[in-house]
DNA sequence: GCAAAAGTGTTCGAAATACACCCATGG
DNA sequence: CCATGGGTGTATTTCGAACACTTTTGC
């Protein structure tokens, strides 16, 4: 996800879809995804997964849920085919069974984007019906990232390494959808001692110059899966 | 994870764990595990195989993390085999992938454990050198369960249908590790809303007799996973 | 009556909120 | 000078922590 808009208007959260160029749903959009190389974590699998399928390289990534509902992928479709276990039993293995990571992709980011007419933008929040279970997938990332937004520093991951502080508010509000005082966002930021200034400042601006300011790497992420800081 | 301790000594989380009779870790205790049965969901698999392996029904149930790094498991332990695609490539499959699920056992369901000499509780806080990468796993439990007692509505899951504010203050006390005031404990719950006075009280204590409470169904639990309540 | 836990009331301080106001720049 | 957003000060409210106190039972 990253966010986008035009200066003017409100800045929403967007996704990186790319069209199926295979049978089922054929021609409909879908999260990049893919298979779990044998030497890759499920980690480095999606980030390369991602960054193979629109060239973006993500600020954050870490695991959402594993989806394996029964029927999710009719049978013949990618990740399906035929396993013989160790003990020698022999089995169609028609479930798939994915690992979906969620990936936030920094502003400087986006113009990077593998330019294709198989790969588009579109806004999370009024998507067109996705390939699979993607729909359900994408309303379980947004609701994971409004929740964690508030106790967590993933805010940062949306931006570059020098930000202003109404840069990182406009990312606040467009997680959250509401509007937050400015007054009291400088303190409660300020106070999780999140951040640090540089000294340098945003010129060229029609009004007084802004602060601009970096996260505190020091400081790690809240809950960043079993991993830690890995 | 169960809450046990003798009616004195304050109670802490345990875990049923079964010893393994094959190798690799031969003889050292594992969480319960299994494949995944074709026909089943993830959460089903997950419920099944803890009643199949211990013989308990869990009361809560919901999906820990995906656990996948590339040397877990070693070549040849249950999982490994291998796969033929859809598309034709064969691969041996020697990663196993464990989509673990956290489970609460209701007080009252302990009693079920199946005897064996092969299945034993033992505290989560002091556990032995478990088999994989289990240890890791149940650290990593503790620390979601932790975080989430304090926003979710978890608790009531380790205890029956019917119980005192006593009882379930006694569960997050447990959880959290450190006591909790009564009186506050009380309010904050009330303000919740997540319990319903039976009217019932618990007669034959040597104090006034406490009143007897339930959980309010008609609420959800907050983040079970992206099925809501399903 | 006494011990013990249930249950209520009250105070205190930290933190979230609302909003008035000053500051610094471009035009 | 004015418009605009950056940045500070301050009153109000809300919420959790601490703890004194009353209630109801068994013994």
């Amino acid at each position: 996800m990253a966010l986008r808009g035009g200066e003017d208007e409100h800045r929403t959260l967007w996704l990186p879809l790319v069209r199926r160029l295979r049978d089922p749903f054929r021609g409909m959009f879908a999260l990049p995804g893919g298979p779990l190389p044998a030497h890759l974590s499920l980690e480095q699998a999606a980030g390369s997964t991602l960054e193979r399928a629109t060239g973006l390289v993500p600020g954050y990534l870490e695991q959402l849920y594993a989806f394996g509902a029964v029927h999710r992928a009719p049978a013949g479709a990618e990740g399906t085919g035929r396993t013989e276990w160790a003990d020698g039993v022999v089995q169609p293995t028609e479930r798939v069974v994915s690992v979906v990571y969620w990936a936030s992709i920094p502003n400087t980011e986006i113009d990077r984007t593998r330019v294709h007419e198989n790969i588009q933008w579109m806004p999370a929040d009024d998507l067109p019906r996705l390939a699979f279970d993607h729909n359900e997938i994408v309303e379980y990332a947004l609701h994971r990232l409004r929740n964690k937004v508030e106790y967590s520093r993933i805010a940062h991951s949306f931006l570059g390494e020098e930000f202003t502080l109404a840069q990182l508010r406009e990312v606040y509000e467009a997680i959250l959808g509401r509007p937050l005082d400015p007054a009291n966002f400088r303190r409660q930021i300020a106070a999780s001692k999140s951040i640090i200034d540089t000294g340098k400042r945003v010129e060229g601006t029609r009004h007084r110059p802004p602060r601009l300011f970096r996260y505190d790497h020091a400081l790690a992420f809240a809950d960043q899966g079993p991993l830690g800081a890995a």
